[in-house]
DNA sequence: TGTTCATATGAATATATTATCATATGTTCA
DNA sequence: TGAACATATGATAATATATTCATATGAACA
């Protein structure tokens, strides 16, 4: 499988004739980026796959925060789980993730 | 200038050792881009710049609700503006703009 | 079966955010 | 200068959001 990429040309046409309710959902998928417990989880899971007892003691929260902020991410396909046992493991559901947050990494060190 | 092209190895190795206050701005970008109406604003830049009237114009909205909004979005250096006469005619700061919109919606589309 | 561990979820509170209203600032031009 | 226009901003009220607390669900196992 070709390694995807994106070029400047491409995102301009990749953006052109975005219809209003599409950029209502896209303003909901940033909103899920924009709070820091989350991010904070998506980066803990993008060093490793965890269940929950491990995020929570990785960021140092509570359980129920982290269950219902991975609620969250869950409903908004962030992050995907199998059940193993008592646990539920999490994990990154696609490489969008890791684009949008390099993308946005990159425009804060300018 | 070569265009900017971005792959999934880059981008592994780009988020890799992020520290944790820089999570923390992260999250605040997107914050901004978690609001419709600041997107519809970036939207309508994208189309071609604007003053604060035409913007309100375009979005339907009143013009304090816009310019607040402005206000964000230039604080964050997403958009600039100039002085022409009494008017601010904002543009787009840069081009992560439209990347980072670019990668929310092609999420959003699958 | 009953206890323990792991996770999920509902309710409530505290905090943050947005749009509106009113007003201030600044520019143009008669 | 003063009237009209364009934009910015402070305060307020309405709404949304996150965390905490309490409790429910479900698996493992003695």
């Amino acid at each position: 499988m070709p390694t995807k990429k994106y070029d400047k040309n491409q995102i301009d046409h990749m953006i052109a004739d975005m219809p209003e309710n599409e950029l209502s959902d896209l303003a909901d998928l940033f909103k899920v980026f924009g709070d820091s417990t989350r991010l904070r989880i998506l980066y803990s899971l993008f060093r490793g796959e965890k269940n929950v007892t491990e995020i929570c003691e990785d960021l140092g929260m509570g359980q129920s925060a982290v269950s219902h902020q991975l609620r969250v991410l869950k409903g908004n396909k962030l992050v995907a789980l199998r059940k193993e046992g008592k646990s539920s493991i999490y994990f990154l559901a696609d490489d969008h993730v890791k684009t949008i947050i390099a993308m946005g990494k990159e425009h804060i060190e300018e």
